[in-house]
DNA sequence: GTGAAAGCGCTAACAT
DNA sequence: ATGTTAGCGCTTTCAC
C-alpha cells in the first residue's frame, strides 16, 4: 500500500502544525480561509487519508455497527439487510457482517469479538428462537446499543422493529373466507417462532370473526422450506381431503403445497385456494401466480438502523417497539371465477 | 457501556507491568507460569477485553475485509457471501459490508471509505459490468490486496475466482441435444456480462459439436428476472413457434419462460424441454421441476477469501485465476419419457 | 487563528 | 522473566 501519508506529513508540507490540519479536516471554524485552502490543496496533492483507526482510538466511536444474521437464504432477513445498509451509509456507518449460519452456538463468541472491535451498536437481523439468549440479555445490561428485527426477548425492554404478523395472518385468512371457503387449512412455520404464533393468532381471529369453528386437524407444521410445505400438504390431504383452502405461512411452503395439490389432481384455484406470505420474487411466477402477504422488509431494516443510531447518540432514549403493516397481494391462487 | 477496563488496570490489579499483560494476552513465551495464571485470573475478574482498535493502530492490521456487493437478490452472490464469511471467520477476519445496490456510481466513494478504515483487503462479490472501472484498476496499482468473484478486468492481472461458464453452457445445451432436440432456443442474460458471453460460447460449442447449425433467431436476451424470461420466451415463440427446447441462462428466466409456454399450451417436457442455470431453491419446485446447472457458489466465496488472506500475508504472491466446475442437475423439464 | 503538550490503549525494542 | 521507554495517528486541552 505504499507508505501512508500522515497528518504530520501534510502539516510539514503545508507549513502549519498538525493540529491545524486536524482542524481543517474536521471543518472547525477557527482556521483562516487562506490556511484552510492551502491545507486542502496539500491534502489533495499528497493523497492524504485520515486514519479512521487513530480517530476511533481517541474519539471512542468507530462508526461501525455489528450485524447479526442467521441465514442468507431467508428472503425476509436478506431484504432487511438491504434496507439497513442503505440507512447506515446515510449516517456514515458501516456494518460488520456476522452470520451465525453454521451454528448458533458460536454467537456469544462472535458478540465478544464484535464488542472487542468496539462496534458502536449491534443490529440483530435474525429470528428469535427458544435457545438460550442470556448472552443477549447481558449485552443489554452492559448498555450496548441494540436493536432487533423480529426478535423478541420476553422480560427485556429492548427496541424491536417487526411486522404486524397477527394482522398479516388475519388478512391472509380473511381473503380465503371472502372466497366462501370454510375448510381452511394452515401450514405453519416451526415451533418457537414469534412470527408463527402471531400469524396463527391472526388465522384463528379471522375464523372466529367469520363464525367458522377452529379445526386443529387442518393445521400442519412445516420448517419454511419448499419440501416441508409439500409434505405438510400431503398430510393435510390425507387427513382432510375436503380442504378447500390453504394458508401457508411463507411462500416457499405455499409453492411446495401447490406441488402436492397438483400431484393429486386438485386444481388451483378452482378446487383449492392458496395464500402464502412474504411475496418472494418467485411468488408472482408460480403456477398459477400466488396470492400472498407482502411485508415491508427493507423498511424494517431501515427503521431498525435509524433507531439504533438514535440509541447510540442518546443511550437514555426510550426503548420502543415498532410494528409495520403488511399488504395483501391478490393473484390467481385466490381468484374467484 | 461503563468505563472500559484497560491493559493498565489489569496490570495494576495483578501487580505487574502492562507489558507483561500484553505478553500474556498475546501468548508470548517469556512469562512465568505463575504470572500468566494470575494475570488471566485478573482479566476474567475485571472482564477485560483488549481494544482491537488500539491493536490495529500499532500493528497496522485490522483483520477486517471489505465486501463489495451489488445485489442481495442475486442468489449467486448471496451464496458467495455465505461461503466467504465462513472462511473469513476461520482466519479471524470480519467483513465490512458495502453494498452498491442503489447506485454503482457511489462505489469509488465507498472504496475510499473502506481504505480509510484500513481494511486489510477487499473482496468483490459482484459481476463485472462495462461501466467505468478505473477506480478498481487504481486500487490494484496502490497495492491493495484484492480478489474478485466473477469479475474480470481486461488488461489487469488480478486474482479472480469464478465458475467455468463455458463448460456450464456446454453441459446445459448438450443435455438438450441428447434428448434429440435440434431447435434449441436460448435466453441470455444482459449484454456486457462475462458469464453471459461464456455461457453463450458453451451453447455454440455444443451445437457445433453436434453438427447443428447456429440459428441466431433462436437467441433472445433477458435481464435475469422472471419477467424478462417470460417476455423473451413470448418473442421466441412468435419468431420460432417450432422451438422444441430452451436454455435459459438463469433459473428465474427459465421459470418465467415456462410460464409463457404454459400460456400457449405447450407442454413441458413433452413439447419443449427447458434447462436453467443456478439451481436456486425454487428450481426444484417449479411446475414441473427444472433441470439446471448447479454452481458451487459458496465454494467460490470460500476460495476467494482464502486467496485474499494469502495475498494479505504475502503481497508478492502470484495473481491467479481459479475456475470451479458446474454440475448438471437433471429434473423433469428434461425427462425423455 | 495557531501551536505545544498530553494521551487514547496498545505493541515493539531495548533494557535489566 | 519482567519493566521501561517510545511511539502508532489522531483529537483534546490549554497556551499564546
Amino acid at each position: 500500500m505504499g507508505k501512508k501519508v500522515t497528518i504530520r506529513d501534510v502539516a510539514a508540507a503545508a507549513g502549519v502544525s498538525h493540529q491545524t490540519v486536524s482542524r481543517v479536516i474536521n471543518n472547525r471554524p477557527d482556521v483562516a480561509e487562506e490556511t484552510r485552502r492551502r491545507v486542502w490543496q496539500v491534502i489533495e496533492e499528497l493523497g492524504y487519508q485520515p486514519s479512521a483507526i487513530a480517530r476511533s482510538l481517541v474519539s471512542k466511536r468507530t462508526h461501525t455497527l455489528g450485524l447479526i444474521t442467521a441465514d442468507f437464504s431467508d428472503y425476509f432477513f436478506t431484504q432487511v439487510i438491504v434496507g439497513a445498509e442503505v440507512e447506515a451509509r446515510k449516517h456514515g456507518y458501516f456494518f460488520m457482517l456476522c452470520s451465525t449460519e453454521r451454528n448458533l452456538a458460536d454467537e456469544p463468541e462472535y458478540l465478544r469479538l464484535l464488542t472487542e472491535r468496539q462496534v458502536d451498536g449491534i443490529l440483530f437481523a435474525r429470528p428469535s428462537t427458544e435457545e438460550d439468549s442470556r448472552h443477549i440479555a447481558s449485552l443489554i445490561r452492559e448498555g450496548v446499543p441494540l436493536v432487533t428485527t423480529a426478535y423478541w426477548l420476553p422480560g427485556e425492554k429492548l427496541t424491536v422493529v417487526d411486522v404486524d404478523n397477527v394482522d398479516g395472518g388475519l388478512q391472509a385468512t380473511e381473503c380465503l373466507i371472502e372466497l366462501g371457503r370454510c375448510k381452511i387449512g394452515m401450514i405453519t412455520g416451526p415451533a418457537g417462532w414469534k412470527s408463527v404464533n402471531d400469524r396463527t393468532e391472526g388465522y384463528k381471529l379471522a375464523l372466529e370473526r367469520a363464525g367458522i369453528p377452529l379445526d386443529v386437524s387442518l393445521i400442519e407444521r412445516g420448517d419454511w422450506s419448499y419440501q416441508s410445505g409439500y409434505e405438510a400438504m400431503k398430510r393435510l390431504l390425507e387427513k382432510a381431503a375436503h380442504t378447500t383452502a390453504v394458508f401457508a405461512q411463507n411462500d416457499q411452503m405455499a409453492i411446495g403445497a401447490m406441488r402436492a395439490l397438483h400431484e393429486v389432481g386438485r386444481r388451483i384455484p378452482d378446487d383449492v385456494s392458496v395464500v402464502g406470505y412474504d411475496d418472494i420474487p418467485a411468488a408472482a411466477y408460480s403456477q398459477p401466480p400466488l396470492t400472498t402477504i407482502r411485508q415491508p422488509m427493507q423498511q424494517v431494516g431501515e427503521v431498525a438502523t435509524r433507531l439504533l443510531i438514535e440509541l447510540i447518540n442518546d443511550p437514555a432514549a426510550e426503548r420502543k417497539e415498532v410494528l409495520l403493516k403488511t399488504e395483501l397481494i391478490r393473484r390467481e391462487t385466490c381468484s374467484s371465477n
